[in-house]
DNA sequence: CATACTATTGATAACGAATCTCATTACGTA
DNA sequence: TACGTAATGAGATTCGTTATCAATAGTATG
């Protein structure tokens, strides 16, 4: 039977504070800075769990995956500032359509697909073009 | 100054011989049981190299980077078989706008993405379906 | 063709993310 | 409150990838 423990919900609720992606590195260091004597494999077990049970998305970026508590219950894509990390959660029927039809199109059965936009977010974009206000720059 | 070696050719030779994506530990491996002294470094930043130059594509599944050499020279997508690997480029002008779009819409520019479909091909599905056929499976 | 310069190679060490092990802890139930 | 066992966590382990560095071999030049 599945127990309830302050450590998943430790990873919930760290992942929620978070606007954007992070790794299970990240989190696990964030919740030990914060005091908490959680350890680290809880962590990546409370993350596969929480993605199994669609209660967060994942992503693979260089080498290593990242999560995100999502908001969203049903299937939708992501939109990522590469430099913050601002995650904007997206529906996009027309997607679905075009990966069906260009799967079916090819004799493809049983699509799913991977859809995700990385950009600047305006605020990281001034800082970009405005260098000055960036203060926090080396 | 960049130099032509047997090596790099070897590389891109057993890429572009392979249908679908394998990983670089793959594509070292093959080399080797055809016979050639490659070394598994040099593979690793052969393939880089193709990578950066646009003459192969990449993605990563399950925490491995996995190679192909690309035939489109333009920027493409692609539909995959999850069971054999099959690949085929895929161009969809219609995705690219929507993309474009999608970001503006939310303020991010200098927009990229991340667009693949996987699926089944006809022929693993036929096999799926009457497992008889197999007769590489276990 | 000989020579020097240096990009490239490759065996191996190092690294890092993720998983596994297993004794210990602590939920949930009886 | 006591029990059965799911969950935990420190550390070992696996595995993909990158860094190190001495040896090798393209390429340009004389």
């Amino acid at each position: 039977m599945k127990r309830n423990t302050w450590q998943r919900e430790a990873v919930r609720g760290a992942l929620e504070e978070n606007e954007g992606f992070l790794s299970a590195q990240g989190l696990y260091a964030q919740l030990r800075t914060t005091g908490s004597p959680i350890g680290l494999a809880t962590v990546y077990r409370a993350l596969a769990d929480l993605a199994a049970e669609g209660e967060a998305d994942s992503l693979q970026q260089e080498g290593e995956s990242l999560f995100r508590a999502c908001t969203l219950g049903q299937h939708h894509h992501h939109l990522i500032c590469r430099n913050c990390g601002l995650t904007v959660e997206i529906e996009a029927d027309e997607v679905e359509r075009w990966a069906q039809s260009i799967a079916a199109q090819n004799g493809f059965t049983q699509a799913n697909h991977v859809v995700d936009v990385f950009g600047l977010c305006a605020n990281c974009a001034a800082l970009a073009v405005d260098p000055a206000d960036a203060s926090a720059e080396k």
